[in-house]
DNA sequence: CTGAAAGCGCTTACAG
DNA sequence: CTGAAAGCGCTTACAG
């Protein structure tokens, strides 16, 4: 690991020419400019850019918080915001935390330690205070799927018509008996997520005069296992419902294999709708409606959001934005 | 964001003393202490651990490099190396290439700059040379699933034997027609895991006197709608294959779907198998054969010999490792 | 027990 | 056109 140091020796010049020279801030005469880059060559010098950060007051770095991959729309977000920020010269610090407001805790508490320039979190919600305290400390933020706190910006889609298009669409379709199995919706551990696609199903289902049937996982982390055991205590509940419309992709892939296990055929017999597509659906044997949140402009949006939040001047930062997106029906052969 | 230096000042004593307390590194006084920790509460002063990092020539950070997160094994990888990195103290700077050696040139070049203490790479195995570079200029770095150099520890699975025994499987199960849909094996964009796969396949078939049907994606990255290419490609040759081997999942997950739509019965009429698993094939419909890669295991492992180079004195750096784990055969309902 | 100084690798006014 | 100095936020011998 050569330094600038090592290359103005080599050179035979003072350290900030060479500084100068690579990052073409002034004239330098050619002969010295050029036994800079042979000396550059020769050692394989790399600037460091952290060290300039020091000095600059920049990482050009990005922390980013999600949940878990697996399965789930961040794997594409967390692509996107990898590809967005790398465009604009971020790296991004990855951290997952299932969900447990302990590790959010863990992984906030790094990412402020001057490890980043600014923070994209999909958050559970219970760090609201101390995520209140980094945004004002200076460090930028900007809050993905999950909107938290109005005080800082945020990206989100539009969860409770999304849900209440669901139980249209499949109204339209002939469904009189629409089940939800959902995410958490209510008490400590609920996310806005769940409760407002809760809420759009409420009131679409009491538009139309159906009756309410929804069951909500017990888990923080929507797991595969949990979602069968959602699906077959609403086939208890109900063993003739004709519509399950799942809060996610996981949970839809659960109710197609106690479906199938049970032997009641999809679509004939009962419709299966997820609200949030994570391209998973399409891959699929018998491939899953969904309502596709768009991953992609969510990641993307969030890092030029954060990104012109972190190089505004001190003295005029950008308002707070609360980005809301639709999501859009993909029609499979699930429904 | 408040620095050492404002807390000193509010504690009436040098940033040295203030340093020293908040590292426990000397005897401090008990009344400068507590002096000392009411100012950090009052400013809630977070050290800044990039700038510590600059004095002690350490970064407390590492860089992963995967090609694609979505329904990969390394979604789960990626998971794996966030948590042990976080356990030991490290942080994790994301990246990913699509399997683009342009792209993954690019994210080295970050990488190398400063960011990282070590890199995590499943490389493309076209930018060798600079990995040597900037292993030897100091930087620690482990290859996870891809091993393309010796000199550099690795860590990966024995992709030959999986494919040679899942030939013996299936024959074992009846199949005399078995197919292998595979990555690309041959040619400058071949990766020796989907090689040494076809090199396991080939060797089981000749012992076993079938006949050697393979087809190879066209793809660098393998994609769902190149696998539905390649099965269908796969029928037209061999209409009767009574077995297919995927390389990937997600290949198998197209195995499953073109097979349904040609109305060829799994498992009774044609066996599916793949030869990675990544968590998804046992939430499927038609849950997957697969022979699984123990994700986990190589991320944590991964962390571990990098942490290990990372912080062994310069002049006793653990050897070169080249570890390679077993597959385990998870029998599912498509065999 | 604590202060003053030097230094990590860089940048950037300030001179000349 | 280029050198010398100061400084980014921290740590750590060195004194006392």
């Amino acid at each position: 690991m050569s330094t600038l140091k090592d290359v103005a020796r080599l050179a035979h010049c003072h350290p900030s020419t060479v500084s100068r020279a690579l990052s073409n801030t002034s004239y330098i005469h050619p002969d010295t400019r050029a036994r800079i880059m042979a000396a550059v060559e020769e050692l394989s010098y790399h600037p460091d850019i952290i060290a300039r950060g020091l000095k600059k007051g920049k990482r050009h770095t990005i922390g980013m918080i999600v949940p878990n991959l697996h399965i789930t729309i961040f794997d594409d977000i967390a692509q996107s915001i990898d590809t967005a920020a790398r465009s604009l010269g971020y790296s991004v610090l990855f951290c997952h935390t299932n969900d447990d407001p302990e590790t959010e805790r863990e992984c906030l508490d790094r990412l402020r330690s001057g490890f980043t320039d600014g923070i994209i979190i999909a958050s559970t919600g219970r760090n609201n205070s101390m995520l209140r305290d980094i945004h004002s400390d200076g460090l930028a933020v900007v809050q993905i799927i999950r909107q938290h706190d109005d005080s800082i910006s945020s990206i989100v889609s539009d969860y409770r018509t999304g849900s209440y298009n669901a139980v249209k669409y499949l109204y339209a379709k002939g469904c009189r008996k629409i089940a939800l199995v959902n995410g958490i919706h209510k008490g400590v551990y609920a996310l806005s997520t769940y409760r407002t696609r809760y809420e759009g199903y409420v009131s679409a289902v009491n538009e139309l005069g159906l009756a309410e049937i929804c069951v909500c996982s017990g888990s923080v982390v929507n797991t595969f296992e949990e979602g069968c055991r959602c699906v077959g205590e609403l086939l208890k509940v109900c063993p003739d419902a004709d519509a399950i419309m799942t809060a996610v992709d996981i949970f839809g892939m659960a109710a197609l294999k106690v479906l199938r296990e049970r032997d009641i055929d999809v679509p004939d017999e009962c419709r299966v709708v997820s609200l949030t597509g994570c391209l998973v659906g399409h891959l699929l044997e018998k491939s899953l409606t969904s309502f596709e949140i768009p991953a992609e402009l969510i990641g993307d949006t969030a890092v030029r959001m954060l990104v012109d939040e972190i190089e505004a001047p001190k003295d005029s930062k950008p308002e707070v934005q609360n980005v809301v997106l639709p999501a859009s029906l993909s029609e499979r052969e699930s429904s």
